[in-house]
This record gives C-alpha cells, sequence and structure tokens, in this order.
DNA sequence: GCTAAAACCTTACGTTGTAAATTTATGTCG
DNA sequence: CGACATAAATTTACAACGTAAGGTTTTAGC
C-alpha cells in the first residue's frame, strides 16, 4: 500500500489546503471558489481533497474555525500586551477587534456569515466560536461593571459588530465613520455599564 | 406577433416570480434555490425569466429592493401610527425595526448581507437601500439630540443591527437577548446623544 | 389569410460538487 | 526478492446548475 498517512499528514494537508482557501476567498470571494480550483492551487487532483474533507461545506467550516481562531489570538496577544490594568486591557482587545476586522475584512465576514450551514455538524468549528466569544468577555473581569459581565461583553461585543457589519454591508458612507462610530458606541455602553460610584 | 406585453404585465411577472423568490429563499435558503425551480414555481419555462431579468443577480437585486421598500414601509407606517411627539415615534420605529427583522430573517439577511455583488448596477436597489436609510434617520427629527442626525441616525441603527445580526449569525444564546441587548443598547445612545440640558 | 416579429420554449454547452471505478504506490509476507 | 494486498490518489462519470443559441408558437397589421 501507499505510505499510510500519519495524523501529521492529515493536518498538514489540511493546513495547506486552508491556507489556499482563505488565499482565495479573500482574493476572489467565498462563492467563486471551486474545489477543483482548491485542489489545483496545491498541486493535487480535484477529488484528492475529499480524502481529508467530507465536503465543501467541511472545509467552509474549517476556514471558518481557523479564523475564529485567528481572531481569538489577535485578541489575546493584545490583552497580553497592554498595561496590566483593566481599562487598559479592554481598550486595546477593542482595537485589536476593530483591526482584525478591517484588515481581514473576508475573515471576518465569513466568521459571522448568517447563510451558513448550522455549525453544529463540526465541533472544531463550535470550539473556536465559543473561544473567540469567551475572549470577548473574559477581559472585562476586573472593570467596575454595574453587571453580569457575560450581558456586558455581548454589550461591547454589539457595539463593535453594529457598526463594521452595517460598514460591510456598504451601509455607510466611509471607513472613517466605522471608526467613529464604533468610538462613540463604546463610549455609550461603558457610560451604561459602570458602576455609579466610579461615574 | 403574440401579444406584445405592457409595461405592467412586464411588473406582473416581475412580482409574481419575486414573490415565489421571496417565498422558497425564506423555505430554503438563497442558495439552494435555481432559477428553473423559479421558473417551474411560477409556471413558465426555466428560460422564460431570462426576458425580465438580465441574470440571477438581478433577481436577487429585485428582490433585495423590495425587501429594503417593505422595510421602509413598515418603519413608515410604525412613525405614521404612533403619538405624534417625537419620541414615541422614535421608540414605535425602533420597535417595528426590530419586529421586521425578527419576522422576516431571511429578508433582513438578505438586506444586509455583505457577500452581494456589488449593487451598483442595480438603480432600483440603490434606491430601496437609502429610502430605508433614510428613514432610519428621518424619525429622530425634533428629538432633542446633541449632534449631526446623521450621526445620530447611525448610532441607532448600530444599536439595533448589532445584536441582530449576532443572533442570525448564532451568537447569542436565545432570542431573548437580542431584545434585551438592544433595549440596554439603545439606552445607551439615547443618554449620549441626547443634550444636555434634557438629562 | 398571410406575414413578420415578439414571446416563449427546447436544446445544448461549459462548470459545478461529488460518487464510483480505476490506477498507483508501498508495506507485508512467502 | 517478488507477489500480493490495500491505502491513497487519480480518472472517469453523472446529475444539476446558469445561461447562450436556435427553434417554435402566437397574434397584430395588412
Amino acid at each position: 500500500m501507499p505510505k499510510p498517512r500519519t495524523p501529521d499528514d492529515v493536518a498538514d494537508f489540511r493546513d495547506r489546503l486552508c491556507d489556499a482557501a482563505e488565499r482565495m476567498f479573500a482574493e476572489h470571494g467565498l462563492e467563486a471558489v471551486t474545489i477543483r480550483q482548491l485542489a489545483g492551487a496545491i498541486g493535487v487532483s480535484p477529488m484528492t481533497p475529499y480524502g481529508y474533507f467530507k465536503d465543501k461545506n467541511a472545509i467552509l467550516a474549517a476556514v471558518r474555525a481557523r479564523a475564529f481562531n485567528r481572531h481569538a489570538d489577535a485578541l489575546e496577544h493584545a490583552f497580553e500586551g497592554a498595561a496590566h490594568n483593566p481599562v487598559a486591557r479592554s481598550m486595546a482587545v477593542g482595537e485589536a477587534y476593530v483591526r482584525f476586522a478591517l484588515e481581514h475584512p473576508e475573515a471576518y465576514k465569513l466568521m459571522f456569515d448568517t447563510n451558513q450551514p448550522d455549525a453544529d455538524h463540526y465541533p472544531d468549528l463550535i470550539r473556536a466560536g465559543e473561544r473567540s466569544r469567551a475572549t470577548m468577555t473574559r477581559h472585562l473581569q476586573g472593570m467596575p461593571i454595574d453587571r453580569d459581565l457575560e450581558q456586558a461583553g455581548l454589550l461591547y461585543w454589539s457595539a463593535l459588530h453594529g457598526p463594521l457589519m452595517l460598514h460591510f454591508a456598504g451601509m455607510l458612507p466611509d471607513k472613517a465613520s466605522v471608526i467613529g462610530l464604533i468610538q462613540s458606541l463604546v463610549a455609550a455602553v461603558a457610560r451604561t455599564t459602570s458602576k455609579p460610584e466610579t461615574r
């Protein structure tokens, strides 16, 4: 038989294919990329990817999971690089969030696409999504917040996500207004969630 | 020659096809619906729609434009049905916005999809989108707001859109939390945008 | 009632995702 | 060391897609 593939081989192939997929999604858009092109980009025959992924949706789920993980990486890196106080950390995480979205719009749009086949069948994707989500609330620990941290995290998240998605849908006049909007919204959220005695 | 089609005939056919398209998009999702199915649903041969629309993207653009118009209708109806004071009107419009999104999720997702072919070639779509957008800021007139109405409109819009899109992306625990999030966010925005003397 | 053209239909082509069959390559054993 | 067994990769094949091209039906105007 041919060299049986080790788990490393499998992981390696999957990585190479996802790398190519990310590049091509970012360049030509998600819908325009075919499995044949993906296979060609890494120099294998059109059907070879099916030995490593169940179908095209599974490839997409893997790319989405990678995007979530990169996103969480970026946020955690910002968290650790910031001054060791809750406010500075939160600001750094927020900035990293927006930077990631604006620098990797295709990844961001893929992560939060609303027309995705139910993620339930892709445990890696679910894990990555939850990690990303946890990162969005963890940085609030230590902040003087007057309510459930989970709830406050969702408020901040919405304050970033709303303007970004309006921007990506082409509903905002220019890129500058996204950042302005986010700043105003985050400031508003900060005022409502901060404990009375600190206002 | 056969009965040449009047502009009404054309509008009629387009309407029937878009009706079918909306139904089928809502039921099976955007990607799963084919032109052949659309044609079959209104009892014509697969190529007949091409006499009324340039291609599939044009059909999609028409459906999106209709969604925007329906959305604007819903908001304007709420505006006019509310008590004749700015605050009541704004609340009514906001409620109508959220209700529309939750009752017609497929329409809402279609409207604000981020992977749409550039709308520039579809004037009807652009008009509908701008009408919808104008409706989102007009209702603020007369409110005691300390800044550019346009800017304030975008803030309110983001406060609704962010939680809704997180919800549609499957990132929120349940439907109740969408509404709660929106209420908190809108309250926060109201505080930041209201004129000092009215606080 | 004939004709011309508008509207519609049928056929046909290249591409897509992927199932099934085939080939290739290599670990194992006589 | 050679032959087989079999995992991996490739090739072939198929149904369905969007839609271009060409053929057919229909009816207004003479």
